[in-house]
DNA sequence: TATTTTATCTGACTTTAGTCAGTTAAGTTT
DNA sequence: AAACTTAACTGACTAAAGTCAGATAAAATA
């Protein structure tokens, strides 16, 4: 009987491959063999470079080669060499192309919305697949340099306040929380660094500059859907390594006793606890690192 | 930014189609083309009709006859005719075959098991797989007669007694709920019906004879992961029609207002509240339906 | 500058998947 | 028993996917 976890997970396969042959049958219907699709896909609204392609779709060069022509021979695609460098060759779409590759999108997001649209708890349903997502893609989440206003960093702010609000016993208000300036998170003072897992902003971690001769970690956060997958200690990592670059040799940050994960993660990564250092109404634990 | 319900599906697509393509290029590893694989796994250690290979993966008949021919000139299954109907085939593994058959399974498996060491919590990824499997599968979700003391009628008698517990406030205990003879939930005195939904036991609903004019509708169940997609509705429409097939004409049951969904349901589907028939300790409302 | 490396393309394949019309033999229906 | 239906097979295809050994031109390196 299936209730071994090996067997849930391979009826999830089960389940989902279905689904997969379901939407490239969906696919075939629009008169283009599964490869071209692919490839069309993979080129995408801001057009990409022939090796991109490759790499992405694992394709031979021969292959490829076969298959870009055959969408330039429909007028979906151009291809154009590089300026800088004559070898490679970057591939844009046409407006027909554009028109085709919406065509393909609506497919996709059509069955993403049916399904969406019939099932009673939406909210679960995603947010289990992006726990599932999250799982299986953690070895491709990428973290980016990114402005403390762009879309992902506003998700990433608001979801870190929000579960502030909801596990310090106070509440939390961002309006009460110590001033912070954006610029103090922006090159050259400091970097806000965003998690991005398959183009799901996961988490966030900001450097911020100051004038007392040390620089604090602010605003670290792993989404719920990918904690445990040590995203918290590579966004440490990484500030603290754009940290050693900008010439900082001190790092402070402050934290409350409510987020025990916090405290005990900063102590393994050999942060010190240092005494108060600010006035804020919410930390009550404060750390300190050398590097 | 992919905070918009679709994007997050899409996301998830992504994700799983990697893997799967992943599993398969694995597959691709012993040397024989995925067709082939897949037919071998589409018999399995039971054997199977050809008829019914064909239907699974929905092949062609003359692509399947050439599939089974080279598995066959490799040694790993015979085919045989059927005895009552000559005109079927019959696909068993040989010995060599079941050791191939267990090498892809093996694939699988160890894949999946990798998956969940290195979660942190395995038991939410589950769950969660789980929720998409039946959210994706509802549509082959099964109802089938089942023993009360097969393995997944057991294992939602006891999922079902998990969840009593956890909802009555004076908790609950099968030792003293009334005493239920198996013998009443077989035919030809009753029935016992478990769903099944790509092989994992989803609900069951039992329905018991008895000898005052009437039969009873007893452990209406739905797992968590597969709630909102219409499963009792279907379990009690099946369990009525069985009742009327056996020549009953009035079906009792009882419940408890700690389950409101459940009286909502019978409510929904017909039943009239009437007075307390028994003396069970846990139930407080009593529903009555002629079919 | 000569040599090597890199990115892409071309031609000549092979393999895999899939289609389809027709055949055979065994059941089913009339 | 004749006519029809069904399950599986065969032969003759096509399309799609993938492989591989050069060829070519543009960098990169020695």
């Amino acid at each position: 009987m299936p209730l071994n976890p090996v067997s849930r997970i391979r009826r999830f396969n089960r389940a989902v491959t279905t689904e997969t042959g379901v939407l490239d049958q969906s696919f075939l219907g629009r008169g283009r063999p599964l490869g071209a699709a692919r490839v069309l896909n993979a080129i995408g609204p801001a057009g990409r470079a022939v090796s991109d392609i490759r790499a992405f779709l694992d394709l031979d060069t021969g292959l490829l080669s076969r298959l870009l022509r055959s969408l330039e021979d429909e007028g979906l695609i151009d291809v154009t060499e590089d300026r800088k460098d004559k070898r490679r060759r970057f591939a844009v779409l046409t407006p027909e192309g554009h028109r085709e590759y919406e065509a393909y999108e609506a497919l996709s997001n059509d069955r993403a919305q049916a399904l969406l649209d019939r099932h009673p708890h939406p909210e679960q349903l995603l947010a289990a697949m992006d726990l599932i997502a999250s799982a299986l893609g953690r070895d491709r989440i990428e973290i980016v340099e990114s402005d403390p206003h762009s879309a992902p960093a506003i998700h990433c702010l608001e979801s870190y306040y929000a579960e502030l609000a909801a596990r310090f016993a106070m509440g939390f208000d961002p309006a009460k929380a110590a001033r912070l300036d954006s610029d103090d998170m922006r090159p050259p003072r400091g970097v806000f660094l965003v998690a991005l897992s398959d183009g799901l902003p996961s988490g966030c971690v900001g450097l911020k500059g100051t004038d007392k001769g040390y620089a604090e970690i602010k605003r670290l956060w792993v989404a719920p859907s990918a904690r445990g997958l040590g995203l918290a200690k590579r966004l440490m990592t990484e500030a603290e390594s754009h940290a050693r670059t900008m010439g900082v040799t001190t790092l402070r940050l402050d934290t409350n006793s409510a987020l025990p994960e916090a405290a005990g993660l900063y102590q393994r990564l050999g942060w010190n606890e240092i005494d108060r250092f600010n006035d804020d109404p919410y930390p009550d634990l404060f750390f300190e690192k050398r590097v």
